[in-house]
DNA sequence: CATATTTCGGATATTAGTATCCTATTAGAT
DNA sequence: ATCTAATAGGATACTAATATCCGAAATATG
C-alpha cells in the first residue's frame, strides 16, 4: 500500500507527537530506535518532511525534530503525498496512464469507492488524533511500551 | 497498490478472456502487445499463473495461453495473491509485524473497512465479469480498440 | 573561542523489482 | 522423421527502492 519510506514517515511523526510536549525536540537516534527503523534512512525521510515544513527541526546541540501545535494538525494525506506522491489515490489500479472516468480501465468502477474511502480517511485523520490514541494506550507502535508514565 | 507484475497479470488474463472464445489459445507476443507490456517479462508472469493452474498453456506450434470456462470463473483475489501475496489485504498499513486486532497499530481501525472493501471486491469479481465489460466497450485496455467487431 | 553534538546534504552500497536473453522442450505441420 | 513455432526455465542485465557512510554546517555549552 504505502512504501516503506512512507510507513517510516508516518510512524515517526506519530512518535514525535507523543514525545514532545511543548515543542521539545526529539533526536533522530531516539526516533529511529522507537519506531524500529534504520537511523540514517529515517533521517533522510525526516529531512524531507522538514524541508516541506511538515515538521520542524533544530540543528546543533540539543537539536532534533519536533512537531509544533500547527504541525500536529497536519493530515495524514500530506505525509503520504510528500513521500509517495498521489498515485495511491489517483493512479490507475492497472497502471494504465490513459485510464479516466470517460475511458475507464476494467477495474476503474470497482476501485472508485475504495480510493474515495482511502482518500477521505487520509484527509480527515490528523497526526494528533493518532498520537492521542497511542498515548491513551489504545494503539501500539514498535517499542513504545513504557513511555506512558 | 499492486506491483507492476500484478498489473500486467490482471491485464493479461482479462485480454486472454476476451480473445479466446472456446479455448482458442493466444500467443504471448499478441498478449504483450495488446496490454502494452514487455514480452519476456509477461511470459514469465503467465508461466507462473499457468503453473498455478490459474490459466492454461500449450507448448509447440499453435501453442499459447488460454482461459477455459473454469478459468474464467477465477476471482481477482487469486491472481493478486499468486503474484503479490496477501500483504495488501492482510499486512499492517504501517508495516508493523505485531499489528493485530488486540495490538492494533495507530492506523489499524481506520484501515479496517478499506481492507475489507478491497478484499470483498477482489473476492467477488471474476475475470469473466471484467472481460465482458471490456467486450461490451464499457471499459478499455491499452491497444484493445478494434478487436470488437 | 573552542568543543561537542546535532541535523543537512552529497555520495555510495545493497537489495528487490523489473526486464531481457538464450537454450531446452514440446507439439503441430510438412 | 524432420522442421518450425511456440512455451518453459535458467541465467543475466538493468533500474528503483532501501540502507549506509561521511564531511559540512549550525548551535548550545564550557
Amino acid at each position: 500500500m504505502f512504501s516503506k519510506s512512507c510507513e517510516y514517515a508516518i510512524r515517526a511523526v506519530i512518535f514525535i507527537c507523543t514525545k514532545n510536549e511543548e515543542n521539545k525536540v526529539v533526536k533522530i537516534q531516539e526516533i529511529a530506535e522507537a519506531i524500529g527503523a534504520p537511523v540514517y534512512y529515517t533521517s533522510k525521510i525526516l529531512q524531507q518532511l522538514s524541508r516541506l515544513k511538515l515538521m520542524g527541526s533544530l540543528k546543533g546541540q540539543n537539536g532534533g525534530f519536533y512537531m509544533s501545535i500547527e504541525h500536529k494538525e497536519i493530515r495524514l494525506i500530506d505525509i503520504v503525498q510528500a513521500i509517495d506522491g498521489d498515485k495511491i489515490f489517483n493512479g490507475c489500479a492497472l497502471g494504465l496512464s490513459q485510464c479516466s472516468e470517460t475511458k475507464p480501465c476494467p477495474l476503474h468502477a470497482q476501485f472508485k469507492s475504495i480510493r474515495k474511502e482511502l482518500k477521505e480517511m487520509l484527509e480527515s485523520t490528523t497526526v494528533l488524533d493518532l498520537s492521542l490514541n497511542l498515548l491513551k494506550g489504545k494503539t501500539t507502535l514498535k517499542k513504545l511500551n513504557g513511555i506512558i508514565k
